[in-house]
DNA sequence: GTAATTTCTTAATGTACATTATTTTTCCCT
DNA sequence: AGGGAAAAATAATGTACATTAAGAAATTAC
């Protein structure tokens, strides 16, 4: 594991709780790397979640296919973000989740049995991971609400207000299928926008 | 504050974590019982939310208005259920929210600085939260992507399935804002249904 | 560097749901 | 218990978005 990713993930956690240098380590080596090249998964749907993962490099899809056959991407993971199909990992059940990688990667991934470790050892980690996902509690009801109450062109605007550097690296179908729109309705939106 | 409350809310806290006699204690005496008519409001919109609540009477509404004035219900929160506006409790700055009672209510609820006191007092709170966060996101993905993925006919099937109780107290007017569709559409999705 | 794929655009037609208006039913209040 | 208010049903018309199909542009792959 390089240094590289090292910090970055530290930084990550040191936003919320302190470690010293003897946590730091042990959590290092709770962790693996892996590399995963364009267009491979890290999970697919079905599967029990073996691990939960932080992005050290790259950009990621996680999304379903629902019974007509179509996408419904949840949610793009870039760098210093953390992803995986909770449910599925938690509860190490077969999960609904693909995540499939949009450009080359590098991700740390920490397994089910180190995750519980993790708790025991540093209960510190109750504390990040409470104030972590009260944080992604908080963006996902917004867009559950958003989902519902806003049309497609103002999702798409809000879109690109909120994630102008995730716009220019993925393509306009995997823009659609985060939306809830066919490839074509985003287009003909785009267009109009543009006009205006 | 009444037993019946105090054993209501330390049973749900023991779903996850153990507490001793003085924890429990230390606990219940940051609490404060609140009884609220149908109809009136724990928190409006533009209100800094000062508490959190946990009901153990009642059915309350948490819902948005929209800029065209139309009324989105996030959540329908009963017995035993833990609700609050969480970005404006956690931040501090008002709140996108209101909470209504449907029918005649007893909340309990505490305040951000007991709130904040608890996890310096009983750091096993964070345990608590963080795992009741992690099933409160598991499932607003789930809503989030169902928002999106599915027709209101197959939103409404799920809702009726998955809160059947819920569904014998509240008026059609709010499961509709609730699945964001107009009350006129759903009265004939239900007809549609039954003539099925 | 060019063929082969994939993505993006445009346009015609179709459908899920909104809006507005009216009537009927249920519920609430004193 | 009865009058008033709110909720629910029904129906006509309108709109946001889907579907299908075809051609143009951009990327990928060898």
């Amino acid at each position: 594991m390089s240094l590289l990713s090292y910090n970055l993930i530290l930084k990550n956690i040191n936003r919320f709780i302190n470690l010293n240098q003897e946590e730091e380590n042990f959590y290092v080596s709770l962790l693996t790397e892996r590399k995963i090249k364009r267009k491979e998964f890290l999970i697919k749907q079905g599967q029990i979640s073996k691990h939960d993962y932080f992005i050290i490099k790259g950009c990621l899809k996680v999304y379903t296919l629902d019974n007509k056959g179509s996408e419904h991407i949840s949610m793009f993971a870039i760098e210093d973000w953390w992803t995986g199909d909770m449910a599925s990992f938690i509860s190490q059940q077969p999960g609904h989740y693909f995540i499939q990688a949009l450009e080359d990667s590098i991700v740390l991934q920490i397994s089910k049995s180190n995750f519980d470790l993790l708790f025991k050892q540093i209960p510190k980690f109750e504390r990040f991971y409470r104030i972590l996902y009260q944080r992604s509690l908080v963006s996902f009801v917004q867009r559950a609400n958003q989902g519902i109450s806003e049309s497609a062109e103002e999702r798409y605007l809000n879109f690109v207000k909120k994630h102008p550097n995730i716009i220019n690296r993925v393509s306009q179908k995997n823009i659609a299928a985060y939306l809830g729109v066919t490839p074509e309705f985003l287009s003909l939106l785009r267009k109009k926008i543009v006009s205006v």
